[in-house]
This record gives C-alpha cells, structure tokens and sequence, in this order.
DNA sequence: CGCCAGGACGCCC
DNA sequence: GGGCGTCATGGC
C-alpha cells in the first residue's frame, strides 16, 4: 500500500483492493454505496468514526477529508494494508480451486471490525438475508442518531424495547448478549486472545451464538485467520473440492481463503 | 400463496 | 450426538 496526502484527502494505491468485492461482501453492513457518475463512493463506520472512500480506477482509491494521523492509525488496520495480499494469493495458487477463486475476486480483503459491533451483527445475520441484515442494522444506529451503540446503551434494552428493529426471534439474543458484557461475564477482548477453541466455548455460551456467528465473530470481529465460518455454500466447496480437509499451508489463513472460495462457488453455482 | 435467507435452539430418540 | 420442527420478518 502507498499513499500520498492530497489536500484533505489521501490517495491511496493499492492492488489487492476492490471496494465492492470487499465492503459488500456479506463480512460488514453498514457500508452504503452511492453511484455517482465516475465514483462508487462509500460512507460506513468503524465503531463510531465515518469514512467516506471511493475507487477512481482499478487499484486506487481516495479517503475523503481525512488527515494523516487517523489513516495511520484506524484505516491502515481496518483495510488489513500491513498485510501483504499478493504474497497470500501466491501461496493459495498453489492450490487449483484457491487458484481460481483468488483470480475471480482478487479485490477482497478481510476487515478488521469491532468484536462488539461484529458479534452483535452476526446475531443479527442468522436466518437472514443481506438486505435484511442491513436494514434492521441501519434501524439500530438511526435510533442512536446514526452511530452503532456502545454495550452500555444496549444493555438498557430488553426484548420489548428492541421491537422497533423488527428483528424477529432475534432480539432475546441481542438482549442475551448486551447482558453477558455488560456485565463482564463475557470478555470480547480477553476471548480475543484465547486458545481458539476455548474461545469459541465462550462466545457459544452466549444465546443465539452457535458455530457459525462464533466463527464469524473470530474472523471479522478478532481477525483470528484461522477462524473458518462454514455455510451452506462453504459446505458444498469442501463437499467437491476438499474431501479431506484443508492442504496444511491454508489451514492459519483458512478464513481469508473462506473469503475468496465463498464467491467463487457462488458465482459457478 | 410458498419458499428462502451466510443458523440456533429445544426436544426427540 | 445426530435429526428435525420451529423460530420472526420481508423479498421474491
């Protein structure tokens, strides 16, 4: 990654990006695309810092009205820009199946998110469709005046008071949830740097979080590589390509290569 | 109208 | 410990 400062923007170059293939991809929901004539121009959040970005050409980027220090300090770690995607996607190609995936969407990077925020959203994305996810998520930050609210303001909610979300059977576990860290039973920083089985043990015992929004919550929300979120979709490539598991030199990054396989199988399917 | 959406729970055996 | 109905809601 490179950038330059350009007035209050900054110009970012870099190859193994693409907006849509990365911020539309099913791993976060609160970024909104507006179409303009030239741009995709992006505003989204990470906790509660917006970000407005758009892709000028293939590999190049402008962060809007942003200075210097909170791109090195928030953006640089959220868009993964430390890690170098071109020597990930070199390995994978070692692999016919990750060879093709990477080649078909090569833009997509794992973000890293907010634990808090990501395990609330992947509560939310259980039984859900993306659309719907997004809507019910822009619902929870409008009623905090467009910010996504912290553990403390939840907590004050119960299943009742969360109606207005319209999220279904899933508000007793927002609720469940709000409750468990709020009240330090449940440590999202501690479980962040746990043996990965034991903290897959902790965020299960929260309800409305199985293997799945488990794994999901590892993977955005505590960028463990290793976590591996398995679909429908994701079944059926291990079904027909990977009968006896994962080739060993995939297994720390299995969640990015998770990434790139999820909308490869899609796109054939 | 039925079906499905990046699942988890409760209950069954 | 695997199998299956059920759980809200909305888009198609």
């Amino acid at each position: 990654m490179d950038y330059i400062v350009k007035g209050k923007d900054i110009i970012v170059s870099e190859n193994d990006l693409d907006l849509d293939e990365t911020l539309d991809c099913g791993q976060a929901f609160r970024w909104k695309k507006i179409p303009s004539d030239y741009v995709c121009t992006y505003t989204g959040a990470f906790v509660n810092d917006r970000l407005t970005v758009s892709q000028i050409e293939k590999g190049k980027f402008i962060f809007h009205n942003i200075d210097e220090n909170s791109f090195i300090n928030k953006w640089v770690s959220y868009f993964d820009f430390d890690t170098d995607y071109s020597e990930l996607k070199r390995r994978f190609s070692d692999d016919e199946t990750l060879s093709k995936a990477c080649n078909y969407a090569g833009g997509i990077r794992l973000l890293k998110q907010n634990s808090w925020e990501c395990l609330i959203s992947f509560i939310i994305s259980q039984n859900n469709n993306i659309p719907r996810i997004k809507g019910i998520i822009d619902r929870l930050c409008e009623h905090y005046n467009g910010v996504f609210p912290t553990v403390e303001m939840l907590s004050k909610e119960n299943e009742g008071s969360l109606a207005y979300l319209r999220s279904g059977f899933r508000a007793k576990y927002i609720e469940d949830a709000a409750n468990k860290v709020s009240s330090k039973c449940i440590d999202l920083d501690k479980i962040a740097k746990m043996p990965i089985d034991d903290a897959r043990k902790a965020l299960k015992s929260i309800k409305g979080v199985g293997p799945k929004v488990a794994e999901c919550v590892l993977l955005f929300g505590m960028y463990r590589t290793e976590a591996f979120p398995i679909d429908v979709w994701i079944k059926r490539v291990l079904a027909q390509y990977y009968p006896d598991g994962f080739p060993e030199f995939v297994q720390e990054n299995a969640g990015i290569a998770q990434q790139y396989l999820f909308h490869y199988i899609r796109s054939i399917s």
